[in-house]
RNA sequence: GGGUCCUUAGCUCAGCCGGUAGAGCAGCUGGCUUUUAACCAGUUGGUCGCGCGUUCGAAUCGCGCAGGACCCA
């Protein structure tokens, strides 16, 4: 491509949001173009970062450092500018931070009479020496300067920022740019997931990838996205979660594996809920629900010290401490716990439980059994106060359908879900490796379904199949990694910890 | 899906007892060779989210729509 053509299609296809700032910004291109400089160049190759100078030299003395005449070659984008005449200082900002820039006419000349016509957002590169001002900042006395990027929009306000959070969504660039808090949390987003990736490679699982995109959408209760697969003229479902397809895999011998991935789930968005989330899977063969809560505790205070630093510190305003054990509570002692008015011997009373809904305003469903009410009413009394990390376990079969059931009491199996900050953040259960029981359960979700539950389960004969050949027996988990996030970087909204958030169409 | 609030210059925000829109920053012009949101002087810039209504007159009042934030389901 050459670059001192304007595409033809450029006035014919304008970008939106024109404005008298970007014209003269288009103005200054223009006449850069016209100069036959390059004028999007790529030759420039610098030698530091700011951080690494701060770092490196933060700490050394205005002598020390004229002694050692410390050349930089340096890049980044323009962020602030003071003229004085003669002289002036700018901030530049590269990935890892800013340092201030020294421009003066005695040294520049031409370059810097062109530098006053540079604007905030422009990028630059700059060749100088390290020096300390005299107010103390670490700063580059620049010998030469060169505009590699000329920015035609404006930023934000130099010291109010980007505050609009719709903008910060849709022009997630524009927040990055101006918001160290945003870049950071993201930053705290890769170190999470690779600490994960380390942790679980050291214990000896595996990572693999299982389909996205599924003829019959599994392992999760929730309605899925459907597209269409013109070849095989068929309709496919993105994955509500990944779980049959690792379940095949430790019934063909990978014994302990793990997917990092997406899962997608047609349901309205909001700042609790992205249609499109990511979660970590796992399972370990020979190992039972017991094993993952303490695996999740491990999980929990590892990913806070990789993350946080520390394992007490402030979350969504409230403190807390995961060096302390986890609480353990059975969800029908967690009914009672919350609800003392309420007689244990009568928890498995449909009746009962569908007059105590009522009371509570819980819509009644008529297919709803015994275990769904108790879940319902834990759901709406008790979801809410679990703030400190609590695993809640014995989960009725009835809204467990893939989990394996108790040996002493059938009604319930033996799963558990973990909370924090009153949200759920992980879900653990002892798998179901029985396939006559598995094919029963899924004649139940499809009864469900046909009864006018969308988000019931379809029945899966090849994973009942594979179960047939044998599964070890074993214990899955699942953890969402956004809302896991948000808990580490005292983040309110998912559509903080989402790079790009699905947004309605501008 | 329901409730409350928000939408004014490129950005951050005033203006809301209805009388034709303002500040700071950014921009432009000039001055200033160690500034720290630099400073000083001058200056440009708006379909007040969109539509309909009330009114002599609407950024301001009413209704509807769109987008967003928070709370609830």
């Amino acid at each position: 491509m050459s670059d001192t053509q304007v595409p033809e299609d450029a006035a014919a296809t304008p970008p939106i949001d024109e404005n008298k700032l970007i014209a003269e910004r288009r103005l200054k291109l223009s006449a850069l173009r016209s100069s036959g400089a390059s004028v999007f160049p790529n030759d420039f190759r610098r030698d530091s970062l700011a951080s690494e100078l701060h770092l490196g030299f933060g700490e050394m003395g205005a002598e020390a450092l004229n002694a050692r005449a410390i050349k930089v070659h340096l890049a980044g984008r323009m962020m602030l500018r003071r003229i004085m005449g003669k002289a002036s200082f700018a901030k530049i900002q590269d990935s890892s931070g800013q340092i201030q820039l020294y421009l003066q006419r005695d040294v520049l000349g031409d370059q810097y009479e062109a530098f006053k016509a540079w604007d905030i957002g422009d990028i630059l590169g700059a060749k100088g020496t390290l020096f300390r001002t005299k107010t103390g900042e670490l700063s580059v006395r620049v010998e030469s300067a060169r505009l590699l990027v000329k920015s035609l929009r404006p930023l934000p306000d130099k010291w109010h920022g980007l505050a609009d959070t719709e903008v910060r969504y849709r022009q997630r660039y524009v927040d990055l740019i101006m918001n160290e808090d945003s870049r950071s949390v993201f930053r705290k987003r890769t170190q999470l997931v690779r600490y994960l990736r380390d942790m679980l490679d050291t214990l000896g699982f595996m990572e693999v990838e299982t389909p996205m995109m599924q003829p019959i959408p599994g392992g999760a209760t929730a309605r899925p996205f459907v597209t269409h697969h013109n070849a095989l003229d068929i309709d496919m479902y993105l994955r509500v979660a990944p779980e049959l397809y690792l379940k095949r895999l430790v019934v063909g011998g990978f014994e302990r594996i793990y997917e990092i991935n997406r899962n997608f789930r047609n349901e309205s968005f909001s700042s609790r809920h992205n249609p499109e989330f990511t979660m970590l899977e796992l399972y370990q063969a020979y190992a039972d629900y017991h094993d993952l809560m303490d695996l999740v505790e491990r999980i929990m205070r590892g990913a806070a010290e990789a993350v946080v630093g520390t394992l007490e510190f402030n979350s969504l305003g409230r403190c807390y401490d995961l060096s302390k054990p986890f609480e353990r509570i059975s969800v029908e002692d967690m009914i009672l716990r919350e609800n003392p008015n309420l007689e244990r011997s009568k928890l498995r009373d449909i009746a009962y439980l569908r007059g105590t809904c009522e009371k509570l305003g819980i819509p009644l469903n008529p297919g709803d059994g015994v275990g769904k009410l108790q879940i319902e009413i834990f759901e709406k009394t008790g979801e809410h106060t679990l703030q400190d990390p609590t695993f809640v376990f014995a989960y009725p079969a009835e809204v467990s359908p893939l989990s394996r059931a108790n040996d002493t009491d059938p009604f319930l199996t033996d799963r558990f879900e973990f909370f924090v900050g009153g949200r759920e953040l992980a879900n653990g259960f002892s798998e179901l490796n029985d396939s006559e029981d598995q094919a029963a359960r899924f004649r139940a979700q499809v009864a469900r379904k046909e009864s006018g539950d969308d988000e019931a389960m379809f029945f899966d004969a090849d994973y009942v199949r594979a179960l047939e050949y044998g599964m070890p027996p074993a214990a899955g988990l699942g953890v969402g990694i956004d809302r896991l996030v948000g808990f580490l970087t005292d983040s309110p909204s998912i559509r903080d910890v989402l790079l790009f958030p699905q947004m309605r169409p501008e």
